[in-house]
DNA sequence: GCACGATACGGAACATTGTTCCGCTTAGCA
DNA sequence: TGCTAAGCGGAACAATGTTCCGTATCGTGC
């Protein structure tokens, strides 16, 4: 969805080879290292970890906010992106659960990026509604499925539930058996209200 | 009501002459900076306006945001203890517009603090309430005047107030004519239903 | 008023991190 | 295969956070 750093390029030039495999590599590391030293994790960490000089970082992204960014956004796209195969692969309330499940572990890899979003850069403007227009649709598709089969209520809010979600797994501290608990405890509450006689876990 | 610098300290021994000095001057000095550079500013810059050394910095805030804390409280407390003053000086609605002005130049200096807010340390937990618990008497009180002098409706709510000026005033951009104008237009509104024959002005 | 111990001060030194610069390497192309 | 522009690495520099310790000051008992 996203080939290059910067969201604001006119018409760039296609990277050289290099350069692309370099975007990658940082791409990956900073996701990496951001989700265990957060997002003001070093520069050297980032590059170290990617084996690239700094002089190839700042190249492809003079500002943090444009490697932040490109991050978040390449990482909803892999978290939403998920959710096509567990549908094929899994009944409907499994592939309901695990996506959730996933989700949590995307959350929970985002610490600093709150503080970041309130930092009043305009890179940051765009980010929540790139989040809400990503998942919205997918985790309003696997609940429609779900309750199609007669698995769970019908009367679910797509977007009430990923920000409950969202909540939920901020912590990252411990374990994330809490987190994990607490999504299973949502899943048991929408299939309360299933049409057939589901039956709490 | 905080005189140091750590407000979790059980029973701390008072601080001597010279260090208490060190401490008000830090205080006032962060504030300025902060006012004027964030409070990300350098803490170069801060010891410099104090006359301090470094080692005097670290020895009373061993960790930046004991400092953050510590000149936000003494900020809360040095703007909600001026409506006292205005009320005896001024006639109410004055009173109350002054105030808020006042207020309004608070939330000015406030730069980079809401990002600091959702940095996750438990150290900030406490402000907002601080912030609530200090500013909303002192705001109901004005307001109350102000309505008995029958130059305001009395339904205002001070809560809904502060934040509506809070919003108003973020910017801290361009001139303060802005959040002025915005200020008069929110206690003209306030008039509007005052029992008497008020007029806008 | 004086001496003494505890407390606090200042600022140089060190550590960490951000950012730039430039000689060398490599990809893409004719 | 050779040329050129794009890209790379990492040393060097700059800015800032943090520590350490010799010196100065305060509070106190006499």
């Amino acid at each position: 969805m996203d080939d290059g750093p910067s969201t604001a390029g006119q018409q760039r030039p296609p990277l050289r080879a290099d350069a692309q495999r370099s975007v990658d590599a940082l791409l990956a590391a900073a996701a990496e290292v951001f989700a265990e030293s957060g997002v003001d994790a070093p520069v050297r960490k980032i590059t170290a970890k990617a084996g690239v000089g700094a002089g190839t970082f700042y190249r492809h992204f003079p500002q943090r906010s444009d490697l932040i960014s490109a991050v978040f956004r390449r990482e909803v796209d892999a978290c939403a992106a998920a959710a096509p195969a567990l549908t094929a692969q899994y009944p409907p309330l499994d592939a309901l659960t695990r996506w959730l499940e996933r989700f949590a572990g995307f959350i929970a890899t985002k610490r600093g990026l709150s503080a970041a979003l309130h930092s009043g850069d305009p890179v940051y403007d765009s980010l929540p509604c790139y989040f809400q227009q990503n998942f919205e649709p997918v985790l309003a598709d696997l609940l429609e499925r779900a309750a199609q089969a007669g698995a769970i209520r019908s009367d679910a809010d797509p977007w009430d539930l990923l920000r409950a979600i969202g909540n939920l797994a901020v912590p990252l501290e411990d374990g994330d058996d809490h987190t994990q608990r607490m999504i299973s405890l949502l899943v048991d509450g929408l299939r309360y209200g299933a049409g057939a006689g589901a039956q709490p876990s």
